[in-house]
DNA sequence: GTCTATACACTGATAGAC
DNA sequence: GTCTATCAGTGTATAGAC
């Protein structure tokens, strides 16, 4: 563990601030105050608002491109393949629930960054949709629409940020387990 | 179709807003250049930006409680409710996408209609998380854990609004019917 | 139904002292 | 590393003319 220094403690405390109301409507005094300082300090420490956002996004952002690039270079079945990407969305997640709330919310905020978001996500989902579409070809997955497939995972597992919290006992290997029956499995008998 | 008032249009301008960027970073002359009059003007048709939002949000909260109110209380299987939930999503979703993003995204800047918002969602989910507990009951649906099915249905219901939009050639049953296959059958062959 | 003019609180950010 | 003081710009909203 890296020792956590001022700035990380502000950008931590930030995204948990932008998880509850979104970026746009916190302000730096309202970090300032859950800080226990003044505004004008947090600027010793960082350059802007945008400053926040860019890193609380992208860090996250390139996590799941790093994952993904393991995952689809990995020499096992599709269903294995989408067990790995839901335990990337499960590990990643658990590890920074709010950054993973303005990634999902906030990403249209950023300003410099925000081309690069884009090609990073856009190259997740083309990557995610490859897997499925594989999956169909070597019949080992149903020949449903692979949009609606990915669309119907993806958004689960985007959406985890708003259910881990909750969960107090979290075991994470288990709750891989079992979205991954749900998501994979099907519900019905 | 009922005529559709200068406020109606205002309404469903500042839906889309808010879809694009979130209320907060909405502002009044933002919404009154889009409509191509001063934000002084929009004051004559409605009361202040907070009314906007409730109008946007309430409604469709309680389209939805009024839909789950009839499927809890029709007498088919566990799987025919649960089809009947997927069409409630598809077909308010593909009638007001904009608003929908200011369901699932804005609700927490409610101000006094907060508390009865969080009602109508938290009744919401109870009703969905009994169908669910029915079905296990009398073995319809696997005996997974009834929060992770209906965590991963309903935040895929609830993410139409990104998705519907895309595909300009929206046939909402062919979409009911997909995400009936994928939600309730799963995807592995 | 829309305009101009205006109020006034709040915004992100900087300068410079300690 | 934090403070006080401050600035220029932007926020929602109102009053009153046309």
């Amino acid at each position: 563990m890296k020792q956590e220094t001022r700035k990380d403690e502000i950008v931590n405390t930030a995204a948990k601030l932008f998880k509850e109301k979104g970026y746009s409507a916190v302000t730096m005094r309202d970090l300032a105050t859950t800080m226990g300082i003044k505004a004008a300090s947090l600027y010793n420490h960082i350059s802007s608002k945008q400053d926040l956002l860019k890193t609380i996004i992208i860090s996250i952002a390139e996590e799941f491109t790093n994952g993904m690039d393991a995952i689809i270079n990995s020499e096992v079945s599709t269903i294995s393949k989408l067990k790995e990407i839901i335990n990337l969305h499960v590990a990643i997640t658990a590890n920074n629930t709010s950054g993973m709330a303005s990634l999902n919310n906030d990403w249209m905020h950023l300003e410099e960054q925000l081309d690069y978001y884009l090609k990073l996500r856009t190259d997740y989902e083309n990557n995610f949709l490859t897997i499925i579409k594989e999956g169909i070809s070597n019949s080992e997955i149903k020949a449903n629409n692979p949009e609606i497939i990915m669309f119907s995972m993806l958004t689960t597992l985007r959406s985890l940020y708003l259910w881990i919290p909750k969960k107090e006992d979290l075991n994470t290997s288990d709750l891989s387990n079992s979205l991954n029956d749900v998501l994979i499995h099907g519900i019905n008998k």
